[in-house]
Order: structure tokens, then C-alpha cells, then sequence
DNA sequence: CGGTTGTTTGACGCAGTTCAAGCGGAGTGG
DNA sequence: CCACTCCGCTTGAACTGCGTCAAACAACCG
């Protein structure tokens, strides 16, 4: 679990009652194997989990049985936060190598999010800046070539790999194959094979044995149009609900709110 | 506000005290003209919106200027109700047309949900949803043909029309251009011009006057490759929080958890 | 009635797909 | 220990869906 408090700590310190707490919700460790799926579409989620190492996918099909992946779940996320709010997955989620997760009854965690409201908090921010990766994605398939996309989810991998500590001397674990990555960015395994080679050649990167290594951090963040706002690391959050009443008002945003904007493009 | 009650209700009942409450906390109405922004990426969000009437929509723009709408808001939806967890918007919100929006301090409606654990409940419902369609949007963009892009975009616009009402005899407000319809699916403005003309002539949808009408639902659907499931609607939600610890424990889940899967694909 | 914004259509080019084939490494069974 | 197989990586060649460029047209609005 520690890596877990690792990754919430980016956002504000836990007490050690916290850790406790949570330590002992998510109890029961399971490993799955890779190509294994945790959970299937269609299926009733209910169970939290907290990844402890090796990394996860979510991901759904299309007709024609392409696969897109929507999400990558790396050690020290929490995913599935939302369950017991839906009825049925709309998504599956299968291990991209051996891994270890904890789980947690969602009740024993909503339990807990009660008693310490700022980890509730914080549990609610991991969920928060998750829906903005989601965004980000969009974005990636949508508008942004191959090359660009591909060096863009090199990117994010490595910041999020180096936010929980996984990454040292500019490498980080990838275990992703080719083709995930192809399903990752919606692109065919030749053509991320093309772009891993230009990566390359232009040393920007290099890789082997299951690792990532990033050459040139600028060069690549250039190629990939990356800015890691969307990542929201390291932003301090504000104290919990319950504090909120006297600072921070609607006020300024009012006045935000109504700025002009020059509009739409092309 | 009545327009989003109809939308909370989908999942369950609200009471008069309830809806008396959310009245009176989104108590401030603001109107803006198509294509101004409410918020622009980087501003410091603090403010909680229900669209009330007209169409919202987030969007980003990539390096070259290109933007991609990542989400659209209808009426009845609430959106940016994670805001005080994060502290710099990671993307834009704009009109599509004109609009108008009722807005709520962030505190006052924590206070309203701690009051009210089920509508809490139902508000982070909305916020689950909206992320199962942020992935949905993914694997439109990743992993189906413009074709297929635009009328799954078509169906899911008809459709979240239609829980709201706002769909009549097969036909629902459409105010996006083509040019936003490029935007929102990672298309060019001739592509979908292109598209939508096929869909047209094969008899599929008609549109003017800023309306969409499906004339033939069954065949747009499989066209788009769409199952409206990603939207979680008329799921009824679970019990409030508080009345948890009795039944739907993890157990059935740990098993379900640990079926196999087949894995990857080619 | 002229300007602006959105739609429509044609011609051409290219980024990325598809098909195909060879290669290397890791695991497995004899 | 070798042979076999499977899986992932790599590269070439041909094809195509979609983008880009360009221009005309339509609708709205002041």
C-alpha cells in the first residue's frame, strides 16, 4: 500500500490514522496474470481496488472486435472508485502483465471516507483528475497525428511512472506491447511500429527489456504536444468540504465566467 | 431547474424538500451568446453550473490550433462538480448556441449534499456517467470510421435528448455546426459534410433548422455501432451510502473478479 | 444589399491501413 | 539439448479513407 499513500500524498500529506484506515479497508491482495481480466463488461462492479504493482487497462470493443484501451492503471491508482453508483461495467479492465491489487468493499470505503473527510477528498480527486486523462485521450485520437499521439502516451507514462517514484535515470517500466499501444492511441501495430522507429532514430527515446527510456524529455514533450497540466500532480488541495464556508466564494469566478471568448476555429 | 430534476430522476425520485433545496442553492442564472466560454483552460474554477437551456460544450486545442470537443453539456446536466478539487481547469467550456446556466457555489452545494446524502449520491451518479462517456468518446475517435463516428455521435445526442424530454416524433434539437461536429469526432468539416450527406441519402436521418430527425433509428444505431449501456440510464441508483453495510458485501465480486479472460486480439 | 458564417462539391495528396512475409526470443515438450 | 511453436517485432508494397485546397453557394443579419 505504500506506493498507494505515495500517490496520494502528491496532493496532501495522509496522518498516520489515515494510512491505517485505509491499510486496513483494502486487506485482501489478489495477483492476475497477464492478458487476464479483472472485470468484464456487462459485469456487476463491486469491489475497489488499489493497484500495488504491474499495470492494468480498461477497455472496450467495437463491432468489428477492434479493441480501443480507454485508461492504463498504474501502481498506486485506485480504480473502479465509482461502482456502487452504477449497476453494470461499461468497460472491462484486464491486467497488461502480472499484478497485484488490492481490494476494498466500496461500503468499508465509503465508511472510511466519512470518518476522515479529506481522504474522502482526496479519494474523490483521484477519481477527478482520472475523468481528465479521459479528456486528454479524447483529444490525443482525436486530433493529434501518430507520431504526436504515440510520443504523447510515452509521455504521460512516464510523468505518472515517475510521480509514484517507478521512474529512475529517465527509464520507466512499460510492459505494454506494440499492439497495446496501437489499441491504446487507435492505431494499427505496423504504423506504431513506424513511429516507434522514428521515435528512435531520432533519439528521443529508446527501450528494450520492458523498459522505457526518454533521451531527450524536451525533444519529446515537443513531438507530442504534451503539457502536463491535464496530470493535475502536485496541486495542493484545498481543505475538506467541511471548512469551505469562509474563503474562496463564487465572486471572482463570476467575473471569470463571463469573460468574452474569441469562439470557434476553421 | 425543473429540467434537471427530470434528469436526476431518472435514477431516483427526489423529494419536495430535496428539490426545494437544489433550488435554492443554484439560485443564480446567467445567459451566454453562442460561442463565448463560460470558463477558459487555466482559469481557477469555483463555480458549480446546471444547464438550464441551450447547449454546452468542453473543449481543448492542440498545438496547431485544431480543437476537439471532448464533451457536450444538454439540459438538465450539471457539470464541473469536481471543481474545487482540482485548481486549474485543464480545458475550456463554451456555448454552442445560446444558453443559459444556473449556478451554485461549490460549499453550498457540499453543505446540500451532506443534508441530503442521496441526492449526494445522485450528483456523483452524474459525474460517474459523465466519465463512462468520456471513454465511450475514446473509442469513437480511436476505433470507428467517420461513417460510423458521426452517427454514433447522432444517436448519443438523440438519445440523452429524449431522457430529458427534449426529443419529440423522432426529432431533437441539433445546434451544432458542421464544423463543431468535426470537432467534437476528430473530422474535417468536408469529411463530415460528406458523411452526413450519406446518412441522408441512405434515408437514415434528415436535419434543418437546427433539428435532427431519425427516420430510421434501428439503422442509424447499428450504423454508429451503438448500445446506449455507456449511458447508465433509468439505472436505478443503490441506497445512500449510510444504509450500505448490510447486503451486496464483495463476495460475489471477488469471484467474478477472478474469471478468466481471453485476452488480446490481433 | 453587402458581409459574414455555414454548407456543399470537386480534385488531389498523403497519413495511416491492410496484406504479406521474414525474423528473433521465450517457453514447451520430446 | 534440440526442435517446435507461439508471440511479438520488423519491414516492404499496395491501397484507401480522410485531409487539404479551392471555389461556389446559401442563409442569416444588420
Amino acid at each position: 500500500m505504500d506506493i498507494v499513500f505515495r500517490k496520494l500524498e502528491l496532493a496532501a500529506a495522509l496522518s498516520a490514522e489515515e494510512k491505517g484506515a485505509l491499510r486496513s479497508t483494502f486487506r485482501l491482495n489478489r495477483k492476475f496474470d497477464a492478458g487476464q481480466d479483472l472485470l468484464q463488461e456487462g459485469a456487476a462492479p463491486s469491489l475497489v481496488g488499489a493497484l500495488l504493482s504491474g499495470m492494468l487497462c480498461r477497455y472496450k470493443r467495437v463491432a468489428d472486435g477492434l479493441r480501443q484501451i480507454v485508461s492504463l492503471s498504474l501502481p498506486g491508482d485506485i480504480f473502479d472508485l465509482h461502482s456502487f453508483t452504477i449497476q453494470t461495467m461499461d468497460h472491462s479492465i484486464g491486467a497488461v502483465m502480472r499484478s497485484t491489487v488490492a481490494t476494498a468493499k466500496p461500503a468499508a470505503l465509503a465508511q472510511v471516507a466519512e470518518a476522515y473527510p479529506r481522504l474522502g477528498v482526496l479519494l474523490w480527486r483521484e477519481a477527478v483528475v482520472e475523468s481528465s486523462v479521459f479528456r486528454e485521450w479524447i483529444v490525443n485520437c482525436g486530433r493529434r497525428r501518430a507520431y504526436s499521439r504515440i510520443a504523447h502516451l510515452l509521455c504521460e507514462i512516464y510523468v505518472r511512472s515517475a510521480e509514484v517514484g517507478l521512474a529512475k535515470d529517465g527509464a520507466c517500466p512499460l510492459p505494454l506491447t506494440q499492439c497495446d499501444l496501437g489499441d491504446a492511441t487507435g492505431l494499427s501495430v505496423v504504423h506504431v511500429n513506424r513511429v516507434l522507429h522514428l521515435l528512435r532514430t531520432q533519439k528521443l527515446i529508446a527501450f528494450g527489456a520492458r523498459r522505457l527510456t526518454v533521451l531527450d524529455w524536451a525533444g519529446l514533450a515537443e513531438a507530442a504536444d504534451f503539457s502536463p497540466a491535464y496530470l493535475h500532480a502536485r496541486e495542493n488541495i484545498r481543505p475538506p468540504v467541511r471548512e469551505f464556508h469562509s474563503h474562496s466564494g463564487g465572486r471572482d469566478l463570476v467575473r471569470a465566467v463571463a469573460s468574452e471568448s474569441t469562439g470557434r476555429d476553421r
